[in-house]
DNA sequence: TTATTATGTAACAATAAGGTTACGTAATGG
DNA sequence: CCATTACGTAACCTTATTGTTACATAATAA
């Protein structure tokens, strides 16, 4: 399945995971996993299959540990792309404001 | 209920509402509606509610019709927010990634 | 080879999401 | 008052999400 970035960060579980991934590089699953208390692992070991279908994580198998590895570029292209254009937008109704508002003097 | 404004934007649907709803000030319930061909007037209603229980939009009633409009605030959260910190980390991490290579010299 | 370790996955359950049609209701207009 | 307009919502269906436990498999260790 090919899944949605935004769909990637919509779960706080998730967004944990990409915090340890952002913070140390590879990091196995066993030790993601061994993050969470309430979460068990095979639970952890589907959001860690979401977050490869967004297309947010790679993996490799080195030995008998599987590696996981941050690919911020999407999570990246949501702040640039949608979220960046819809601040724009906000700014340039306020210039259209401030220029009506000018206008009226 | 009280969701996240994760939940806002996951859906491309509501994206789609919000970006409307960031171009044009206030718009009544059945204008929103109508923008979407594929999608009932129901399913757009429940978007909506969905989009007030995130806290991203806010809606009153002028005469028979309802007026929705744009609460961009928690949107822009996410973007300052945990998105800001998770490219600020990246950073981090190339820093001290350029920091050790320089101390390989 | 057998046991152990590390991890994915199948099977199941509960809940949520997203869509539809049909109906309820508040405001307006004749 | 009655019809119309503009919405929300209830009831229902299907599929997705999230979690659990139990099992399968792959790599290493003994």
């Amino acid at each position: 399945m090919n899944r949605d970035a935004y769909v990637a960060i919509a779960d706080p579980t998730r967004r944990e995971i990409l915090d340890l991934l952002n913070e140390r590089e590879v990091v196995i699953a066993g030790d993601i996993a061994a993050r969470f208390r309430h979460v068990s692992r095979p639970a952890i070991s589907r959001h860690l299959r979401i977050l490869r279908e967004c297309g947010v994580v790679t993996s490799f198998r080195r030995g008998k540990t599987q590696n996981y590895a941050l690919n911020p570029a999407p999570i990246n292209d949501i702040r640039r792309g949608w979220l960046q254009g819809f601040a724009n937008k906000q700014m340039k109704s306020l210039k259209a404001l401030r220029e009506s508002i000018e206008g009226e003097r």
